[in-house]
RNA sequence: GUGAUUGUAGCUCAGCUGGUUAGAGCGCCGGAUUGUGGUUCCGGAGGUCGCGGGUUCGACCCCCGUCAGUCACCCCA
């Protein structure tokens, strides 16, 4: 019978790399809590429904990468490809709006149904942040600042941020029809998928990479240029908060972000190290979502940063540095030392919040001190019938490899904390 | 979804134009050191050669299919 392995696309995270992910995660949520964030946890799956209208009927995302499914009452559900949707559902169904603005973020898993490679899941994972109620650059500001702060924190300083402003309902329709005219007349010269872009979305044709649309690209026109005054306004300011706070940026007129909720900025932190699907971070403004989905006219900003790329982009620059040595190794030696000990590690993991780790076999001594450095342990506590008889309990400094001798007390608690002391 | 490429031990890989018991390094377990570790030396365990068909006297090697990874495109986190 041949085993049954993860689904395409996916992968198991699992020690020591889950370690990494503990880390970033609890980095994630604390510093959105320096911005005043709230978490939010929103279903995995929602009304299709709700995808289609919030995403963009013509997005690549709802027409061929959804994860959709009839439930048992015949509902069309979807695995969500994309989280902001679904936390806009939940601010009108709880009326949070009416509370004010909100800042909230999120850490949990989308899904997409792509042929994977290095960077790019069915199933992966993101933090994100969403802020609802500010018009203002300020809110752009604060929350690229958010996904500055955290590369920042771990080192990245390869991933550039790239700003861009795609206009809003006035100005990028009138954009579009410019694009068009520009394009249409060497629409034949175009590579096929640009053609058929064309008429579905011609900004994207911006992005190509093919050189044949090159020329083209090139000499179109720039959303820049053609921005209405309110957002010119709107992009000025955000730059000059950008200056004063020392973020830096480059100016790419060509970032398209893929879904169409987007309106005025739009941004991505871009990695050189990983590969081609290099965006670690996207996002940008989106004032008309929250009315497209049947609230309140209210403007967002936010972004999403992929875990999976994060920790790539960090093992890329990082390399790997040796944890520091913590915690004990319970080393016994003899049956009736073990019986003792056994007890003793219980209580050391009461009294103390370093690890205990522990292989009860029967071992060599050699053995167990081998155990102890692949574990990383900081401490050897060992018990063996000549300390029994003395009672006494030996405390191994592995850095210093010097032992301590310590008095055996009656209770595995008074062990316990006779080792916490002697190694504070 | 398109194109290319790879799949041999837990990991990284070798295996000559198809030839008999499939190898190495690292890791793991044990011993040298009957109670003192990260080095060294010695020994051992561990493999449906991704999976399924086919060609052949004989297949890890050739052919077809399939699954998975990787790279590029598409797209994006």
């Amino acid at each position: 019978m041949t085993p049954i392995s993860a689904p395409r696309g996916t992968r198991d995270v699992y020690p020591p790399e889950s370690a990494q992910w503990n880390r970033l995660e609890a980095d994630c949520r604390e510093v959105a809590q320096r911005f005043g964030y709230g978490e939010i946890r929103t279903p995995m799956f929602e009304a299709t429904e709700l995808f289609a209208r919030g995403v963009g009927e013509t997005t690549d995302i709802v027409e061929k990468e959804m994860y959709t499914f009839l439930d048992k009452g015949g509902r069309s559900m979807t695995l969500r490809p994309e989280l902001t949707a679904g936390v806009v559902r939940a601010l009108l169904e709880h009326k949070l709006l009416a509370q004010g603005s909100q800042r909230l973020f999120y850490i949990g898993p989308f899904f997409r149904y792509e042929r994977p490679q290095a960077g790019r899941y069915r199933q992966a994972n993101q933090f994100g942040v969403e802020c609802f109620g500010a018009a203002g650059a300020e809110a752009d500001l604060e929350v690229i600042q958010i996904a500055a702060l955290l590369l920042a924190r771990y080192g990245i300083t390869d991933a550039v941020l790239n700003i861009n402003s795609v206009g809003d309902k006035v100005c990028r329709p009138r954009y579009r029809e410019a694009l068009l005219a520009h394009f249409r007349p060497h629409a034949a010269a175009l590579s096929g998928d640009s053609q058929r872009r064309l008429e579905r979305n011609p900004l994207r044709i911006l992005d190509s990479k093919d050189p044949l649309d090159r020329p083209f690209v090139e000499s179109a026109p720039t959303m820049l240029d053609h921005l209405c005054p309110e957002c010119r306004a709107h992009f000025a300011a955000l730059r000059a908060y950008l200056d004063a706070l020392n973020v830096a940026y480059v100016l790419n007129p060509r970032i398209v972000r893929g879904l169409d909720y987007y309106t005025r900025t739009v941004f991505e932190f871009v990695s050189s190290v990983i590969g081609s699907q290099s965006t670690v971070c996207g996002g940008g403004r989106y004032d008309g979502l929250v009315e497209e989905l049947g609230g309140p006219p209210t403007p967002g900003v936010g972004f999403g940063l992929g875990i999976e790329r994060f920790l790539m982009v960090v093992e890329k620059l990082a390399g790997d540095g040796a944890p520091p040595r913590r915690g004990f190794q319970a080393i016994a030696l003899g049956e009736a030392a073990r019986e003792r000990l056994v007890a003793v590690a219980g209580a050391l993991r009461e009294a103390s919040a370093a690890p205990t780790f522990a292989d009860w076999e029967s071992r060599k001594l050699t053995a167990h001190f081998k155990t102890a450095d692949r574990n990383g342990a900081r401490w050897a506590v060992i018990l063996g019938d000549d300390e029994l008889a003395k009672g006494e309990i030996v405390l191994r400094d592995l850095i210093a490899r010097e032992d301590r001798r310590l008095p055996l007390g009656a209770t595995a608690a008074e062990v316990a904390q006779t080792l916490v002391e002697a190694t504070a």
